[in-house]
DNA sequence: ATAAATTAGGATAAAATTGTCCTTTATTGG
DNA sequence: CCAATAAAGGACAATTTTATCCTAATTTAT
């Protein structure tokens, strides 16, 4: 709706990533897709995107898989993982379609979208991937239904 | 990034048939198509939602096209257009991609996302068709760049 | 009546996104 | 060294979204 699907699995990825690390355990593809009801090798991709930009770190191999690091938990940021995966259309696209978002020659939407666009992107700048990890922790939310 | 191209369009369209009302201009297809830079048979598909939902009206044959009424421009707001074309995903939609958002099994960014959501839709349920079609005629937005 | 203009609507086509499958590469334990 | 395990990556398939094209229906002017 706001994210891409690709993003959205990316998201909820990199916080079961970050649970698991949390207890110090490593995870498969298998078991993240398992655990956040998303396709699997699709979810592959999406995964190899995050290691690439060196969100979480992978390790091939037996007894291998996904972790973070605990200080990435809490200097990774929502909006390093949208951008990663979605680029940074959020950012400077127009909510109305013209071709970026330009204050000079602004579209009738331009100033009541920025506000907007400008609260989701202090949201994204703050939320790391520790936050978001806790509420699971606690059973307070979920990853899948 | 926000709404779906064919939303943008129809907004885009919209506003632009408002501006040529309060002229007393009825616009063709082709010359909407033209002034905000859409492709034209798609723009078409787009009119007939709007039409079918009464947010625009469309007359036939000679001197025919797409005009919408001066009380019309004041009461509808955004949000019915968005409705018309994305349906309202943008308000039921999890921002994780959960099959919906419920406040009782929430996801990890519910909280943070509702808020976001909220304004927005407040923002779309507050802004006229009127309200939009003023500052293109002042010069001061555009519908194409 | 007829011709011209214009929207409505159906059938496809193209492009983008989402999803799958299989092979390669790296790592570990025996 | 060898077998087993797991991520990396390439090729391809399915689905959804975006876009085009053609015909039908409606209205107006002559
Ligand atoms: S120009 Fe459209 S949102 Fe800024
Ligand atoms: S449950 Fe995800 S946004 Fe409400």
């Amino acid at each position: 709706m706001m994210f891409s699907k690709a993003c959205e699995y990316g998201i909820r990825a990199a916080v079961y990533v970050t649970l698991q690390s949390l207890e110090g355990r490593r995870v498969s593809v298998g078991e993240i897709g398992e655990e956040i009801d998303a396709p699997v090798a699709f979810t592959a991709k999406i995964l190899q995107q995050l290691t690439r930009n060196n969100i979480i770190h992978s390790v091939k191999g037996l007894h291998g898989g996904f972790e973070i690091e605990r200080v990435d938990m809490d200097n990774v940021k929502l909006n390093m993982i949208v951008k990663a995966i979605d680029g940074d259309k959020i950012y400077t696209g127009c909510g109305l379609g013209l071709k970026e978002c330009n204050a000079q020659k602004p579209c009738p939407l331009h100033d009541k979208f920025l506000d907007i666009r400008t609260d989701l992107r202090n949201m994204l700048e703050s939320t790391s991937l520790f936050e978001l990890a806790n509420g699971l922790e606690v059973g307070l939310t979920y990853l899948k239904r």
